[in-house]
DNA sequence: GCCGTTTTCGGCCCGACTGTTTTCAGTCG
């Protein structure tokens, strides 16, 4: 049986956290967790890609582990890694995900003390059979236990939109110390990942020791994990793990094109600097001298104030921070082929949203005038249809009855503003599409979602998937992939044949902007609109609040290379009716 | 194990903090 991207994924990492206790030099343990995050991100599957013969195409593929995938795609197994679970036990290496176990202690607890499971090293350290082994003592011991009981708090990674406005409250906190200058959250939430590890704050200040005090004795702080002058670590009780960085602010530039990331950006740019003769970390560039070495003296090093002057020393354009993750970004700078980023500024109009005519909590002229407030100037009403009973769904009935309403509301609305008529049918587990032909055409637009039946295998849930992208009356498909961050893994599409469907039919694909759905994901937004497909990014608003979620789709576009020409309600009012009658309409 | 307008071999980013140590290894990001 093949595997999936995502098991070859997590195997490779597996292999590279053996041999890294096993002690193999580190560059290739790092080969093999740097394949592992290509292949993470891949918006295509392996199989396909190795059918065409182009594996080592792939950045950080090369013919070893090409050799490897294709094994995997055709046996299921990788012989490699079974011959290395003979070898170093495969348990040890959730040992060595504890915090502050590394694979150096892994592997000392294992050769010393026959450990090969988390449980058997929590026994030995209550029994202070840990202190002992070299290098450790009674702190180490404790630091062991502490970092397993922090396994049970911990699930997994945060949500977008649950660390964000964690780290504001943070942030805030911090900068309300006369000692702070300036703040930013940077890491993963900068670069607008949808889910975090740990949440990273830089501070700008002269005197770091007020704002590391503050920061570690807040009250929802669980434990110190680390507290030096300029850098300190702590867990929050809700299992959160925070970071906070302090620099002058003369080194704000350096500090936080560092403190963003993503590491492999940052050691590209730091690659580039070498080249360019500069050694490049938070603090500054420092020239280096002929022979390669780094000039010591502070007054030839050159500080950064702004990221614009740390990427114009390597003769690089400002590279926006959501582009940060070395999947060409650098190259593109290089090229002068940086995309013109989407803002959140260029939405004039939210397409997918509901009233209390299904499962929504406002009604149409609430919702219209919620949307008006934030600038929009024009929405569509989607609500569900009848096969969504849970969700209160249409009937054809109701839906038409409803279609009064909205007409009235449009009218009440004037004409700076308008509110269209659509629905958000469902695709039926069966394939068929909810509500009829005749009925769809009278709609002034129509998006089609998978609810049910996400589990369907492959070419049945990918089936479904066309019916409604080949229907001429169907404009948007809601979330494509049907995931629910942290919580329900994507459907199985086969994405290459949804994609090719798509721009046949000219059927737009959503960016669903709530941070629980994030979908389509960055990666298949990129490929989309490398492939000519029209996006759109909605909110699929229940409520006024979720309305200000359009900016995590925007966050999330813009990580996917998009750029407003590609995003249908980018577009007045007009146009987006002309789209709609060329539809058919 | 990957990668290459300096290279197909010999490189592969850089520093803060901790705990154990008398100068540094390990971990983390």
């Amino acid at each position: 049986m093949a595997l999936t991207n995502r098991e070859i994924a997590d195997l490779f990492e597996r292999v590279s956290d053996m041999l890294e206790i096993r002690g193999d030099i580190i560059h290739r343990v790092l080969s093999y967790r740097r394949a592992a995050e290509t292949i993470r991100e891949l918006p295509r599957d392996l199989r396909a890609i190795a059918a065409e013969g182009t594996l080592t195409e792939l950045p950080n593929i090369g013919k070893t582990l090409a050799e490897k995938i294709e094994e995997m795609l055709t046996t299921g197994e990788l012989e490699f890694y079974n011959r290395l679970a003979q070898e170093i036990p495969p348990s040890l290496v959730d040992i060595m995900h504890i915090n502050g176990v590394g694979p150096k202690k892994a592997a000392l607890f294992w050769k010393e003390l026959d450990i090969t499971s988390v449980e058997q090293l929590k026994a030995a350290a209550e029994a202070g059979k840990l202190r002992d082994l070299p290098r450790m003592g009674e702190k180490s011991e404790k630091q062991v236990l502490a970092g397993i009981e922090a396994l049970s708090r911990r699930t997994g990674r945060t949500p977008l939109g649950v660390a964000l406005p964690a780290a504001q409250e943070i942030l805030d906190r911090l900068l309300n110390l006369p000692q702070a200058i300036e703040g930013a959250i940077a890491g993963s939430i900068r670069r607008g990942r949808p889910t975090i590890g740990d949440v990273d704050i830089l501070i700008a200040s002269d005197e770091a020791a007020p704002i590391m005090d503050t920061f570690v004795t807040m009250p929802n702080v669980a434990r110190i994990l680390g507290h030096g002058p300029t850098k300190s670590s702590v867990e929050l009780q809700n299992g959160l793990q925070v970071d906070v960085r302090v620099l002058e602010k003369a080194r704000w530039g350096t500090a936080l094109n560092y403190f963003t990331g993503s590491q492999a950006h940052n050691i590209r740019m730091r690659e580039l600097m070498l080249a360019k003769g500069y050694s490049l970390n938070e603090h500054a560039l420092r020239p280096l001298d002929a022979d390669g070495n780094m000039i010591e003296d502070e007054a030839q090093h050159v500080r950064c104030a702004t990221e614009e002057e740390v990427y114009a020393a390597v003769d690089l354009p400002y590279i926006p921070p959501e582009l940060r993750e070395d999947s060409g970004e650098i190259e593109a700078a290089q090229q002068g082929k940086l995309p013109n980023l989407i803002v959140l500024g260029d939405l004039q109009s939210d397409l997918h949203m509901h009233t209390t005519w299904s499962d929504g909590h406002l009604s149409i002229r609430e919702m219209a005038e919620a949307a008006q407030r934030r600038g929009r100037k024009y929405i569509v009403i989607t609500d569900h249809s009848h096969y969504s009973t849970i969700a209160n769904g249409l009937s054809v009935e109701r839906l038409l009855e409803q279609q009064q309403e909205v007409r009235q509301v449009d009218a009440q609305m004037g004409p700076d503003f308008r509110v269209f008529h659509g629905v958000e049918m469902d695709i039926r587990s069966d394939g068929t599409l909810d509500l009829p032909d005749e009925v769809l055409a009278q709609l002034d637009f129509v998006i089609a979602s998978l609810h049910f039946g996400l589990n369907q295998e492959r070419s049945v849930i990918t089936r479904r998937l066309l019916n409604a992208i080949e229907n001429p009356h169907v404009d948007l498909i809601g979330h494509p992939r049907g995931q629910l961050i942290e919580k329900r893994a994507p459907a199985d599409l086969d994405m290459d044949v949804i994609f090719e469907a798509a721009k046949k039919h000219g059927t737009a694909l959503e960016i669903n902007a709530n941070p629980a759905r994030l979908d389509l994901e960055a990666q298949y937004a990129r490929r989309a609109v490398e492939l000519g497909i029209s996006l759109s990014i909605n909110t699929d608003a229940h409520a006024e609040d979720q309305m200000d979620l359009l900016a995590f789709g925007v966050l999330t576009a813009r990580r996917g290379w998009v750029e407003a020409a590609s995003v249908i309600n980018t577009w007045p009012v007009e146009r987006f009716l002309d789209w709609t009658r060329s539809r058919g309409r």
